[in-house]
DNA sequence: CCCTTTTTGAAATTGAATTTCAATTTCATT
DNA sequence: AATGAAATTGAAATTCAATTTCAAAAAGGG
């Protein structure tokens, strides 16, 4: 995102354009997703230390409301966010050996919840699924471990 | 689940069998599932004020590890609890308006599971879904208040 | 009944999430 | 460029559920 985009975005929100903000957007935006504060804090404080953790927790809040960002908490508890430049709905497969986080999109799974919802008499307006197991380097690694979910 | 049956589950697994024990599963096993830690111990001390909330955390723990009572997190983060009698694995309807967790099970999505797995390479062990909308109550009434989740 | 081991429960601790508040910064207005 | 109100920052404090500690009490085999 080019820096003018977000002070636009900002001022129409009636709030202010910071160093920090911009900066904590700029490292957040070019990481992988799928960060607890403490991780996007560390890279943040790796490029400028005077930068606070509650000014990240803010900011990470701040770029969720304006839908920069998505907050996930997986089977761990933890809060996590992910950017979302990416586009649209996605779900996630979670290895429960290295703890990689593999993204996935299925449209068959939102017929799914439709039908579902349907037979129950809900109005549906989001969703979540995990799958837990194990990815292909670690199963044929069979060493089960650094388990998380 | 009678008395007997838990006495000999829990000497099976080296452990003692006592009165709190005995009464936290009782009151457990005889009321709807997905309560929080705080409500559980709320009703268990009102039959018994002498119990802690600490007795009721670990006989919770415990239940679970021996398979009687399964715990769950769902977007608000809270760790709640479920009755695992009714047997096999299921998901849940969240709605947004009043609390109300409705409890699902849907073969098309084991095998939607597995497809999706199999075209990432994971071997899965389980899966969470939840979905997140109204209840037809909530729908008509058009007041989606109380929100958690 | 005795003795060892387990359990209990109040209090302490942990750790992430969130709030507080004084100092600093932004920015619209001079 | 200077001013000042309002927003932001960041360290420290607080919250709150989850978990651990530890001395006293209870279980149950011998």
């Amino acid at each position: 995102m080019e820096p003018d985009r977000f002070k636009t975005l900002i001022s129409e929100e009636g709030l202010k354009s910071t160093r920090q903000r911009a900066e904590i957007l700029d490292i957040f935006l070019n990481s992988t997703g799928h960060r607890n504060l403490a991780e996007i804090h560390a890279r943040v404080a790796r490029m400028n230390p005077k930068i606070g953790y509650t000014t990240v927790y803010r900011t990470l809040k701040l770029l969720t409301r304006l839908g920069l960002a998505a907050e996930r908490k997986f089977a761990d508890g933890e809060t996590r966010y992910e950017p979302t430049h990416k586009g649209t709905h996605h779900d996630h497969l979670i290895c429960l050996g290295c703890g990689k986080i593999v993204e996935f999109e299925d449209d068959g799974l939102e017929s799914l919840q439709n039908r579902i919802a349907r037979g129950h008499g809900f109005r549906i307006f989001h969703h979540r699924m995990e799958l837990y197991g194990y990815c292909s380097p670690c199963v044929r690694k069979k060493t089960p471990l650094r388990r998380k979910g």
